[in-house]
DNA sequence: TTGTGTGCAAACGGTTTGCATCTCC
DNA sequence: GGAGATGCAAACCGTTTGCACACAA
């Protein structure tokens, strides 16, 4: 898994994409290209739905395929491009990939589904050695703090 | 959250639930003995979908409904009984709630699914405290280590 | 007796798949 | 030219909901 957020300029993404692709007798095209320009642009500590990229994309003016665009995360996801997050609910978050090293947690409310970022090294330093102790190939570590804001913890007291 | 898992006796179990449900109006059922009976009997580290808990149901000859399961497994979460894992795909796990400092987090194979538990307290403890900072009030912790377990690193090779 | 709980079936929402068509290499 | 990629629509699957009936308190 490489350190592709570490690329200076956009450009890089796709070529480093290009390489990947090319390298499994894979294609680039418009549409992979365009979501990931998507996800390189949402401020850190945002996460987008297949459906919310899909939106996006059509805003845009793309004519798109909302099936195109599950084909394309799940791709990027086996290449590493993409991190898959369950957080609380019943779909799936994608961001861009960050190495190990600079991986970040999740701080959800159960009630409103606001998501608050922490970084803490000793989550992955603590799912590395657990993975290697039992033989297992690290791939991602995700640990979800399911909480209430404070925000609904006075709705919730009437 | 109490410390139902310490009760010697199964019996025990449903008297706190009968508790609980009392001072909210609602009512102890057959059903939802039935289900929390399950969930009791299972061996440490198994999960079970409401699915899987649907077919234990029928397998016993009880005539119940899969909206009746769902309906008590979220009442139970509610209750503090179970806690509601999301693991790695796209459906939801229940097992008995422990206390905090009990509490256990999983290693997921993505290839094959099987689960390994483990035990350490370090997790809780940067879950209560990355929540008490941001005035939140922690509900559970879930941390998840996705990765490849030795049988499906050796198949994926070819 | 009354309001909570149930089973059934239909609806729902996110995701996947089959297929004819298109397009990148 | 041909394998890979797309868009569409239908299928899928886990979950939720509306409703008439049943049952615990």
């Amino acid at each position: 898994m490489g350190n592709y957020s570490r690329q200076p300029h956009s450009v890089a993404y796709s070529e480093v994409l290009r390489a990947l692709l090319n390298k499994r007798g894979l294609r680039i095209t418009s549409q992979r290209q365009k979501i990931l320009d998507i996800l390189k642009d949402i401020p850190a500590g945002e996460h987008l739905s297949a459906e919310e990229i899909y939106q996006n994309l059509l805003e845009q003016g793309e004519n798109v395929g909302i099936s195109t665009v599950y084909r394309a995360l799940h791709l990027m996801v086996d290449l590493g491009f993409l991190r898959e997050l369950g957080l609380a609910e019943g779909k799936r978050y994608y961001e861009l990939n960050q190495p190990f090293t600079e991986q970040h947690h999740h701080l959800v409310c159960i009630q409103c589904g606001s998501v608050q970022e922490f970084q803490e090294d000793l989550i992955t330093q603590i799912g590395t050695q657990e993975a290697e102790e039992r033989g297992f190939s690290l791939m991602n570590c995700q640990f979800s703090v399911l909480a209430l804001c404070p925000v609904c913890q006075v709705e919730l007291d009437n």
